[in-house]
DNA sequence: TTAAACAGGATAAAATTACTCCTATTTGGT
DNA sequence: ACCAAATAGGAGTAATTTTATCCTGTTTAA
């Protein structure tokens, strides 16, 4: 019941990426290094962003990856939902015939309203939000100092 | 992200104790039976929850085991902390140090939210109150043929 | 032509999950 | 005393998932 590495790497490579302007270019080995994520790895997660639309890359020199959507389009649970697939925190809110209980079963109900709850926080505030949010924490801690 | 099936075990087993009036006293094979588990699996899932003194078990012919703690009072939160630890949406929140951006990680924020929120909603019911349910919902289910 | 960048497939190591098995130990009934 | 029925508990194992790494392309600017 955790988010997994993919999903923690995602996210703080997104987060990075929608801290700057959009069509701003980034390379990847850049971002894995500034953000402590294993660059091969990264180059994975990457691949599955841009499949879903969510980068846009270009090759050769001078390339790299850049947003495709604007940042505050994006939500957290996009990203989660990428990289980690669509969440389901019982097998039976995905696996229909899972188990033979749904009918009546007065969990599987608790369930479904525990995951519409999470899926609606995690897709309450954009990246662009959380970015900003994110560097005006970083300007307060730097000046306690 | 998701329940294990220790956790769809252990709820499935204790909805059905909780269906039952307090004191009555299970054969942990019959649980097993009735309820689709690997008998040797919940065996060991039903240690755990005896040891979080949620059931009490006595040895011997004639023994078995039996809530210690009324099905009132119980909590599919409870049941489901037991047999698969502590829920920690993100490993930032159970293991302190993991990320050193928490000072002002504005994600942070959103998974400490998400996950006081889903704690909640599996608290808000007693394993009383949802297999009262079950029951009524198996009645209805069988009265429409 | 070369070096810098991403693309993608295969594979491997580690961790976790989902079990099973075997040997106690306890207890009621004969 | 003995047996059968029940839980106790440790060890081990198979399958799956997670967390990567590596290697061989392909693209492109200079």
């Amino acid at each position: 019941m955790q988010l997994t590495m993919s999903g923690e790497y995602a996210l703080r490579a997104m987060l990075y990426m929608c801290s700057e302007p959009h069509g701003t270019v980034f390379k990847i080995s850049d971002i894995a290094q500034k953000n402590d994520i294993p660059d091969s790895f990264l180059r994975k997660l990457v691949q599955q962003l841009i499949r879903a639309d969510l980068l846009k890359s270009s090759q050769g020199k001078g390339g790299g990856i850049s947003l495709k959507v604007e940042a505050e389009n994006i939500t957290p649970l996009d990203i989660i939902e990428i990289v980690e697939g669509k969440i389901g925190l019982n097998k039976c809110l995905i696996q229909n015939g899972f188990c033979n209980r749904d009918n009546y079963c007065s969990i599987h109900i608790v369930w479904e309203e525990a995951q519409t709850q999470l899926k609606d926080k995690l897709r309450s505030k954009s990246m662009k939000e959380l970015a900003l949010q994110n560097s005006q924490n970083l300007h307060n801690v730097n000046n306690l100092f």
